[in-house]
DNA sequence: GTCTATACATGGATAGAC
DNA sequence: GTCTATCCATGTATAGAC
Protein backbone atom coordinates (compact mmCIF):
# COMPACT_ATOMS: atom_id res chain seq x y z
CA UNK A 1 0.00 0.00 0.00
CA UNK A 2 2.84 2.86 1.22
CA UNK A 3 5.42 2.69 -0.72
CA UNK A 4 6.08 -0.66 -2.45
CA UNK A 5 7.63 0.86 -5.16
CA UNK A 6 10.37 2.95 -3.41
CA UNK A 7 12.62 0.57 -1.66
CA UNK A 8 13.82 3.06 0.61
CA UNK A 9 13.69 0.90 3.71
CA UNK A 10 16.78 -1.83 2.82
CA UNK A 11 16.91 -2.72 6.74
CA UNK A 12 15.34 -5.20 8.27
CA UNK A 13 12.27 -5.53 5.90
CA UNK A 14 14.33 -6.54 2.97
CA UNK A 15 16.59 -9.18 4.99
CA UNK A 16 12.56 -10.67 6.56
CA UNK A 17 11.57 -11.39 2.88
CA UNK A 18 14.33 -13.14 1.89
CA UNK A 19 14.33 -14.93 4.69
CA UNK A 20 10.79 -15.63 3.74
CA UNK A 21 11.79 -16.65 0.24
CA UNK A 22 14.69 -18.77 1.05
CA UNK A 23 12.48 -20.84 3.66
CA UNK A 24 9.74 -21.31 1.25
CA UNK A 25 12.84 -22.49 -1.30
CA UNK A 26 13.79 -25.16 0.97
CA UNK A 27 10.69 -26.37 1.76
CA UNK A 28 9.65 -26.55 -1.68
CA UNK A 29 12.90 -28.67 -1.85
CA UNK A 30 11.99 -30.62 0.95
CA UNK A 31 7.92 -31.16 0.07
CA UNK A 32 8.99 -32.23 -3.38
CA UNK A 33 11.39 -34.83 -2.38
CA UNK A 34 9.13 -35.90 1.03
CA UNK A 35 6.05 -34.93 0.53
CA UNK A 36 3.70 -32.42 2.82
CA UNK A 37 3.54 -35.07 5.61
CA UNK A 38 6.35 -36.72 5.26
CA UNK A 39 8.67 -33.34 5.19
CA UNK A 40 9.77 -32.10 8.43
CA UNK A 41 9.89 -28.49 9.64
CA UNK A 42 13.12 -29.38 11.02
CA UNK A 43 14.53 -30.14 7.62
CA UNK A 44 13.41 -27.33 5.85
CA UNK A 45 15.08 -25.46 8.71
CA UNK A 46 18.08 -27.21 7.95
CA UNK A 47 18.33 -26.23 4.71
CA UNK A 48 18.27 -22.54 6.01
CA UNK A 49 20.48 -22.74 8.43
CA UNK A 50 17.36 -22.02 10.93
CA UNK A 51 16.08 -23.31 14.37
CA UNK A 52 13.28 -25.43 13.36
CA UNK A 53 11.64 -23.00 16.06
CA UNK A 54 12.70 -19.61 14.68
CA UNK A 55 11.21 -20.90 11.07
CA UNK A 56 8.40 -20.77 12.96
CA UNK A 57 8.66 -16.88 13.28
CA UNK A 58 8.18 -16.51 9.56
CA UNK A 59 6.08 -19.15 9.06
CA UNK A 60 2.85 -19.68 12.13
CA UNK A 61 2.59 -23.04 11.27
CA UNK A 62 3.50 -26.29 8.55
CA UNK A 63 0.64 -25.51 7.12
CA UNK A 64 0.83 -21.67 6.24
CA UNK A 65 4.12 -22.68 4.74
CA UNK A 66 2.96 -25.05 1.84
CA UNK A 67 0.61 -22.60 1.28
CA UNK A 68 3.36 -20.57 0.85
CA UNK A 69 5.39 -23.47 -1.42
CA UNK A 70 1.48 -23.76 -3.91
CA UNK A 71 2.14 -20.14 -4.20
CA UNK A 72 5.82 -19.85 -5.08
CA UNK A 73 5.16 -23.50 -7.27
CA UNK A 74 1.84 -20.78 -9.21
CA UNK A 75 4.30 -18.21 -9.99
CA UNK A 76 7.17 -20.53 -11.20
CA UNK A 77 4.60 -22.20 -13.31
CA UNK A 78 3.78 -18.84 -15.19
CA UNK A 79 7.28 -18.47 -15.66
CA UNK A 80 7.21 -20.98 -18.71
CA UNK A 81 9.24 -20.76 -22.43
CA UNK A 82 7.36 -18.09 -23.91
CA UNK A 83 6.47 -14.99 -22.58
CA UNK A 84 3.16 -13.77 -22.58
CA UNK A 85 2.50 -13.07 -25.78
CA UNK A 86 -0.85 -15.82 -27.44
CA UNK A 87 1.35 -17.88 -29.60
CA UNK A 88 -0.80 -21.08 -30.14
CA UNK A 89 -2.71 -23.27 -28.08
CA UNK A 90 -1.58 -26.49 -28.53
CA UNK A 91 2.73 -25.13 -29.17
CA UNK A 92 2.02 -23.24 -25.96
CA UNK A 93 1.53 -26.76 -23.96
CA UNK A 94 3.94 -28.14 -26.06
CA UNK A 95 6.30 -26.23 -25.39
CA UNK A 96 5.88 -25.86 -21.75
CA UNK A 97 5.82 -29.25 -21.50
CA UNK A 98 9.28 -29.80 -22.92
CA UNK A 99 10.38 -26.57 -20.76
CA UNK A 100 9.42 -28.44 -18.04
CA UNK A 101 11.53 -31.61 -18.33
CA UNK A 102 14.45 -29.13 -16.89
CA UNK A 103 12.92 -28.80 -14.00
CA UNK A 104 11.79 -32.01 -12.27
CA UNK A 105 11.41 -30.70 -8.78
CA UNK A 106 8.50 -28.72 -9.92
CA UNK A 107 6.87 -31.76 -11.32
CA UNK A 108 8.06 -33.71 -8.28
CA UNK A 109 6.81 -31.09 -6.24
CA UNK A 110 3.52 -30.94 -7.83
CA UNK A 111 3.16 -34.87 -8.92
CA UNK A 112 2.99 -35.61 -4.72
CA UNK A 113 1.44 -32.82 -3.20
CA UNK A 114 -1.63 -33.65 -5.94
CA UNK A 115 -1.54 -37.10 -4.72
CA UNK A 116 -1.30 -36.09 -1.14
CA UNK A 117 -4.64 -33.50 -1.89
CA UNK A 118 -7.14 -36.91 -2.33
CA UNK A 119 -6.46 -37.59 1.37
CA UNK A 120 -8.90 -36.81 4.02
CA UNK A 121 -7.96 -33.85 6.33
CA UNK A 122 -5.17 -32.40 3.69
CA UNK A 123 -4.78 -28.30 3.89
CA UNK A 124 -3.85 -28.36 0.23
CA UNK A 125 -6.91 -30.08 -0.90
CA UNK A 126 -8.77 -27.02 -2.11
CA UNK A 127 -5.66 -25.44 -4.06
CA UNK A 128 -5.97 -28.24 -6.21
CA UNK A 129 -9.44 -28.64 -6.53
CA UNK A 130 -9.59 -24.84 -7.71
CA UNK A 131 -6.72 -25.84 -9.96
CA UNK A 132 -8.42 -28.13 -11.95
CA UNK A 133 -11.65 -26.27 -12.37
CA UNK A 134 -9.64 -23.18 -13.79
CA UNK A 135 -7.68 -25.59 -15.83
CA UNK A 136 -10.33 -27.56 -17.29
CA UNK A 137 -12.24 -23.65 -18.37
CA UNK A 138 -9.39 -22.35 -19.74
CA UNK A 139 -8.83 -25.47 -21.86
CA UNK A 140 -11.85 -25.64 -22.50
CA UNK A 141 -12.52 -21.85 -23.75
CA UNK A 142 -9.32 -22.63 -25.72
CA UNK A 143 -10.66 -25.88 -27.53
CA UNK A 144 -14.49 -23.49 -28.01
CA UNK A 145 -12.26 -21.06 -29.43
CA UNK A 146 -10.51 -23.76 -32.14
CA UNK A 147 -13.80 -24.81 -32.79
CA UNK A 148 -14.59 -21.42 -34.19
CA UNK A 149 -12.03 -21.08 -36.31
CA UNK A 150 -12.97 -24.32 -37.84
CA UNK A 151 -9.60 -26.21 -35.82
CA UNK A 152 -11.80 -28.60 -33.62
CA UNK A 153 -11.56 -31.72 -34.96
CA UNK A 154 -15.15 -32.64 -35.53
CA UNK A 155 -17.23 -34.92 -32.95
CA UNK A 156 -14.48 -33.41 -29.68
CA UNK A 157 -16.43 -32.22 -26.44
CA UNK A 158 -14.84 -29.15 -25.18
CA UNK A 159 -15.05 -29.85 -21.97
CA UNK A 160 -13.70 -33.61 -21.89
CA UNK A 161 -10.72 -32.74 -24.11
CA UNK A 162 -10.15 -30.49 -21.59
CA UNK A 163 -10.11 -32.42 -18.94
CA UNK A 164 -8.37 -34.80 -20.82
CA UNK A 165 -5.52 -33.25 -21.31
CA UNK A 166 -4.91 -31.96 -18.05
CA UNK A 167 -5.18 -35.39 -17.06
CA UNK A 168 -2.83 -36.72 -19.76
CA UNK A 169 -0.32 -34.09 -18.65
CA UNK A 170 -0.36 -34.88 -14.99
CA UNK A 171 -0.61 -38.91 -15.41
CA UNK A 172 2.15 -38.28 -17.75
CA UNK A 173 4.46 -36.87 -15.29
CA UNK A 174 4.13 -39.50 -13.09
CA UNK A 175 5.48 -41.88 -15.57
CA UNK A 176 8.46 -39.75 -16.68
CA UNK A 177 8.92 -39.33 -12.72
CA UNK A 178 9.77 -42.86 -12.16
CA UNK A 179 11.25 -43.51 -15.61
CA UNK A 180 12.76 -40.75 -17.31
CA UNK A 181 12.44 -42.34 -20.66
CA UNK A 182 8.65 -41.78 -20.96
CA UNK A 183 8.21 -39.07 -23.92
CA UNK A 184 5.90 -36.08 -22.05
CA UNK A 185 5.86 -33.72 -24.55
CA UNK A 186 5.34 -36.15 -27.70
CA UNK A 187 2.84 -38.14 -26.05
CA UNK A 188 1.14 -34.71 -25.36
CA UNK A 189 1.82 -33.53 -28.79
CA UNK A 190 0.23 -36.60 -30.31
CA UNK A 191 -3.18 -36.39 -28.06
CA UNK A 192 -3.43 -32.66 -29.25
CA UNK A 193 -2.79 -33.40 -32.96
CA UNK A 194 -5.84 -35.97 -32.41
CA UNK A 195 -8.30 -33.05 -31.40
CA UNK A 196 -7.27 -30.01 -32.80
CA UNK A 197 -6.08 -29.49 -36.24
CA UNK A 198 -2.45 -27.78 -36.67
CA UNK A 199 -2.46 -23.82 -37.23
CA UNK A 200 -0.54 -24.50 -40.72
CA UNK A 201 -3.24 -26.71 -42.19
CA UNK A 202 -5.90 -24.05 -42.45
CA UNK A 203 -4.24 -20.88 -42.70
CA UNK A 204 -6.37 -18.18 -45.20
CA UNK A 205 -3.44 -17.99 -47.15
CA UNK A 206 -0.16 -19.88 -47.85
CA UNK B 1 2.85 -77.07 -0.36
CA UNK B 2 1.93 -79.89 2.12
CA UNK B 3 -2.00 -79.82 2.12
CA UNK B 4 -3.55 -76.63 0.80
CA UNK B 5 -6.50 -78.18 -0.81
CA UNK B 6 -7.37 -79.91 1.89
CA UNK B 7 -8.65 -77.60 4.41
CA UNK B 8 -8.19 -80.56 7.25
CA UNK B 9 -7.37 -78.20 10.08
CA UNK B 10 -9.60 -75.58 10.69
CA UNK B 11 -8.06 -74.47 14.19
CA UNK B 12 -5.75 -71.76 14.36
CA UNK B 13 -4.18 -71.34 11.04
CA UNK B 14 -7.58 -70.79 9.23
CA UNK B 15 -8.38 -68.03 11.72
CA UNK B 16 -4.80 -66.34 11.25
CA UNK B 17 -5.38 -66.01 8.17
CA UNK B 18 -8.37 -64.99 8.53
CA UNK B 19 -7.26 -62.26 10.91
CA UNK B 20 -4.50 -61.35 8.29
CA UNK B 21 -6.91 -60.76 5.87
CA UNK B 22 -9.18 -58.61 7.86
CA UNK B 23 -5.85 -56.10 8.49
CA UNK B 24 -5.02 -55.96 4.95
CA UNK B 25 -8.39 -54.62 4.42
CA UNK B 26 -8.30 -52.62 7.73
CA UNK B 27 -4.82 -51.41 6.19
CA UNK B 28 -6.37 -50.94 2.77
CA UNK B 29 -8.99 -48.03 4.05
CA UNK B 30 -6.43 -46.18 6.23
CA UNK B 31 -3.68 -46.09 3.38
CA UNK B 32 -6.66 -44.82 0.98
CA UNK B 33 -7.54 -42.21 3.49
CA UNK B 34 -4.78 -41.03 4.47
CA UNK B 35 -1.88 -42.33 2.81
CA UNK B 36 0.88 -44.82 3.85
CA UNK B 37 3.21 -41.67 5.77
CA UNK B 38 -0.07 -40.12 6.68
CA UNK B 39 -1.41 -43.28 8.24
CA UNK B 40 -1.11 -45.10 11.20
CA UNK B 41 -0.64 -48.67 12.54
CA UNK B 42 -2.79 -47.25 15.75
CA UNK B 43 -5.33 -46.37 13.00
CA UNK B 44 -5.36 -50.19 11.46
CA UNK B 45 -5.42 -52.26 14.77
CA UNK B 46 -8.03 -50.07 15.94
CA UNK B 47 -10.60 -51.01 12.80
CA UNK B 48 -9.66 -54.73 13.36
CA UNK B 49 -9.95 -54.22 17.18
CA UNK B 50 -6.33 -55.44 17.74
CA UNK B 51 -3.67 -53.84 19.69
CA UNK B 52 -0.78 -51.94 17.89
CA UNK B 53 1.66 -54.98 19.10
CA UNK B 54 -0.70 -57.45 18.12
CA UNK B 55 -1.16 -56.34 14.66
CA UNK B 56 2.83 -56.43 14.49
CA UNK B 57 2.72 -59.95 15.04
CA UNK B 58 1.21 -60.41 11.97
CA UNK B 59 3.16 -57.96 9.41
CA UNK B 60 6.65 -57.16 10.95
CA UNK B 61 6.32 -53.85 9.86
CA UNK B 62 4.46 -51.14 8.33
CA UNK B 63 6.67 -51.54 5.19
CA UNK B 64 5.50 -55.48 5.04
CA UNK B 65 1.91 -54.40 6.10
CA UNK B 66 2.20 -52.23 2.87
CA UNK B 67 3.51 -54.72 0.48
CA UNK B 68 0.26 -56.74 1.43
CA UNK B 69 -1.72 -53.87 0.45
CA UNK B 70 -0.76 -53.36 -2.34
CA UNK B 71 -1.07 -57.38 -3.39
CA UNK B 72 -4.47 -56.93 -2.52
CA UNK B 73 -4.51 -54.25 -4.70
CA UNK B 74 -3.81 -56.14 -7.81
CA UNK B 75 -6.07 -59.17 -6.57
CA UNK B 76 -9.46 -56.51 -6.47
CA UNK B 77 -8.19 -54.30 -9.43
CA UNK B 78 -8.06 -57.61 -11.76
CA UNK B 79 -11.62 -58.41 -10.26
CA UNK B 80 -13.44 -56.54 -12.89
CA UNK B 81 -16.66 -56.59 -14.65
CA UNK B 82 -15.29 -59.17 -17.19
CA UNK B 83 -14.09 -62.58 -16.35
CA UNK B 84 -11.57 -63.49 -18.72
CA UNK B 85 -12.73 -63.80 -21.90
CA UNK B 86 -10.95 -61.64 -24.29
CA UNK B 87 -13.98 -59.19 -25.50
CA UNK B 88 -11.78 -55.82 -27.14
CA UNK B 89 -9.53 -53.86 -25.73
CA UNK B 90 -11.25 -50.59 -25.99
CA UNK B 91 -14.33 -52.54 -24.47
CA UNK B 92 -12.44 -53.67 -21.66
CA UNK B 93 -10.54 -50.35 -20.64
CA UNK B 94 -13.88 -48.57 -20.66
CA UNK B 95 -16.00 -50.86 -18.79
CA UNK B 96 -13.72 -51.66 -16.34
CA UNK B 97 -13.21 -47.56 -16.34
CA UNK B 98 -16.93 -47.62 -15.66
CA UNK B 99 -16.58 -50.29 -13.43
CA UNK B 100 -14.25 -48.79 -11.10
CA UNK B 101 -16.53 -45.91 -10.50
CA UNK B 102 -18.11 -48.09 -7.89
CA UNK B 103 -15.19 -48.66 -5.83
CA UNK B 104 -14.04 -45.33 -4.95
CA UNK B 105 -11.50 -46.69 -2.31
CA UNK B 106 -9.46 -48.51 -4.81
CA UNK B 107 -9.16 -45.63 -6.86
CA UNK B 108 -8.22 -43.29 -3.91
CA UNK B 109 -5.60 -45.90 -2.59
CA UNK B 110 -4.09 -45.80 -6.25
CA UNK B 111 -3.92 -42.41 -6.38
CA UNK B 112 -2.62 -41.56 -3.10
CA UNK B 113 0.42 -44.09 -3.19
CA UNK B 114 1.21 -43.42 -6.61
CA UNK B 115 1.96 -39.81 -5.66
CA UNK B 116 3.74 -40.87 -2.91
CA UNK B 117 5.96 -43.06 -5.11
CA UNK B 118 7.80 -40.58 -6.47
CA UNK B 119 8.62 -39.28 -2.95
CA UNK B 120 12.54 -40.57 -1.96
CA UNK B 121 12.84 -43.70 0.05
CA UNK B 122 9.16 -44.72 -0.19
CA UNK B 123 8.59 -48.55 0.25
CA UNK B 124 6.28 -48.94 -2.69
CA UNK B 125 8.17 -47.13 -5.34
CA UNK B 126 9.49 -50.46 -7.17
CA UNK B 127 6.17 -51.72 -7.58
CA UNK B 128 4.82 -48.76 -8.94
CA UNK B 129 7.40 -48.68 -11.54
CA UNK B 130 7.30 -51.94 -12.65
CA UNK B 131 3.46 -51.38 -12.93
CA UNK B 132 3.62 -48.69 -15.09
CA UNK B 133 6.19 -50.48 -17.35
CA UNK B 134 4.21 -53.74 -17.41
CA UNK B 135 0.99 -51.80 -18.60
CA UNK B 136 2.68 -49.94 -21.04
CA UNK B 137 3.83 -53.29 -22.62
CA UNK B 138 0.37 -54.72 -22.52
CA UNK B 139 -0.93 -51.84 -23.68
CA UNK B 140 1.32 -51.59 -26.58
CA UNK B 141 0.99 -55.68 -27.28
CA UNK B 142 -2.43 -54.60 -27.95
CA UNK B 143 -2.01 -51.94 -29.58
CA UNK B 144 0.31 -53.21 -32.55
CA UNK B 145 -2.07 -56.27 -32.51
CA UNK B 146 -4.87 -54.08 -33.50
CA UNK B 147 -2.45 -52.70 -36.00
CA UNK B 148 -2.00 -55.69 -37.33
CA UNK B 149 -6.16 -56.15 -37.61
CA UNK B 150 -6.04 -52.27 -39.87
CA UNK B 151 -7.73 -50.97 -36.61
CA UNK B 152 -5.16 -48.44 -35.35
CA UNK B 153 -5.40 -45.26 -36.83
CA UNK B 154 -2.42 -44.24 -39.15
CA UNK B 155 0.09 -42.09 -37.63
CA UNK B 156 -0.41 -43.29 -33.71
CA UNK B 157 2.46 -44.61 -32.23
CA UNK B 158 1.72 -48.30 -30.38
CA UNK B 159 4.38 -47.25 -27.31
CA UNK B 160 3.54 -43.38 -26.77
CA UNK B 161 -0.27 -44.20 -26.99
CA UNK B 162 0.02 -47.01 -24.62
CA UNK B 163 1.79 -44.40 -22.24
CA UNK B 164 -0.92 -41.88 -22.70
CA UNK B 165 -3.54 -44.29 -22.37
CA UNK B 166 -2.10 -44.77 -18.59
CA UNK B 167 -1.42 -41.73 -17.80
CA UNK B 168 -5.06 -40.26 -19.05
CA UNK B 169 -6.57 -42.87 -17.00
CA UNK B 170 -4.28 -42.38 -13.70
CA UNK B 171 -4.63 -38.72 -14.61
CA UNK B 172 -8.38 -38.57 -14.80
CA UNK B 173 -8.93 -40.42 -11.48
CA UNK B 174 -7.30 -37.43 -10.03
CA UNK B 175 -9.56 -35.08 -11.02
CA UNK B 176 -12.67 -37.69 -10.35
CA UNK B 177 -11.81 -38.12 -6.69
CA UNK B 178 -11.78 -34.13 -6.76
CA UNK B 179 -14.78 -33.63 -8.60
CA UNK B 180 -17.04 -36.17 -9.39
CA UNK B 181 -19.09 -34.81 -12.30
CA UNK B 182 -15.81 -35.93 -14.51
CA UNK B 183 -17.07 -38.49 -16.58
CA UNK B 184 -13.81 -40.87 -16.11
CA UNK B 185 -15.26 -43.25 -18.70
CA UNK B 186 -16.22 -40.66 -21.60
CA UNK B 187 -13.11 -39.12 -21.10
CA UNK B 188 -11.23 -42.94 -21.53
CA UNK B 189 -13.41 -43.50 -24.58
CA UNK B 190 -12.81 -40.50 -26.31
CA UNK B 191 -9.37 -41.18 -26.52
CA UNK B 192 -9.44 -45.10 -27.13
CA UNK B 193 -11.84 -43.48 -30.39
CA UNK B 194 -8.79 -41.05 -31.29
CA UNK B 195 -6.67 -43.89 -32.03
CA UNK B 196 -8.70 -47.00 -32.39
CA UNK B 197 -11.01 -47.73 -35.01
CA UNK B 198 -14.54 -49.48 -33.68
CA UNK B 199 -14.75 -52.96 -34.12
CA UNK B 200 -18.01 -52.74 -35.76
CA UNK B 201 -16.84 -50.11 -38.37
CA UNK B 202 -14.17 -52.61 -40.26
CA UNK B 203 -16.06 -56.27 -40.01
CA UNK B 204 -15.63 -58.91 -42.48
CA UNK B 205 -19.62 -58.75 -42.77
CA UNK B 206 -22.42 -56.93 -40.95
C1' DG C 1 14.74 -12.32 15.32
C1' DT C 2 16.96 -15.96 17.14
C1' DC C 3 17.75 -19.04 20.23
C1' DT C 4 17.29 -22.98 24.18
C1' DA C 5 14.29 -25.46 26.63
C1' DT C 6 10.44 -27.81 26.69
C1' DA C 7 5.76 -29.31 26.23
C1' DC C 8 2.99 -32.62 24.29
C1' DA C 9 1.48 -35.87 20.98
C1' DT C 10 2.36 -39.54 17.99
C1' DG C 11 5.00 -42.53 15.47
C1' DG C 12 7.09 -47.51 14.84
C1' DA C 13 9.09 -51.18 17.11
C1' DT C 14 10.82 -54.34 21.14
C1' DA C 15 10.62 -57.14 25.61
C1' DG C 16 8.43 -60.04 28.16
C1' DA C 17 4.36 -61.60 31.02
C1' DC C 18 0.28 -64.27 30.40
C1' DG D 1 -1.54 -64.83 20.07
C1' DT D 2 -2.46 -61.16 22.73
C1' DC D 3 -1.57 -58.03 25.78
C1' DT D 4 0.85 -54.06 28.87
C1' DA D 5 4.63 -51.59 29.47
C1' DT D 6 8.08 -49.28 27.49
C1' DC D 7 11.69 -47.49 24.46
C1' DC D 8 13.21 -44.20 21.56
C1' DA D 9 12.78 -41.27 17.77
C1' DT D 10 10.40 -37.68 15.67
C1' DG D 11 6.88 -34.42 14.97
C1' DT D 12 4.62 -29.66 15.71
C1' DA D 13 4.13 -25.98 18.55
C1' DT D 14 4.76 -22.81 22.75
C1' DA D 15 7.24 -20.04 26.44
C1' DG D 16 10.44 -17.13 27.43
C1' DA D 17 15.42 -15.50 27.74
C1' DC D 18 18.60 -12.84 25.09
Amino acid sequence: MSNVDTPRRRGPYAKSAERRRSIVDAAFEVFASRGYRGGSLQDVADRVGLSQTSLLHYFPSKRDLLVAVLNKRDAEADTGPIGQGHVDFETTLVEQARYNEGIPGLIELYSVLCGEAVTTDYPGRDYFVARFARLREEYSAELIQLREQGRLRPGVDPERAASSIVALWDGIQLQWLLDPNVDMAACLKDFLDSIIVPADATPTAS
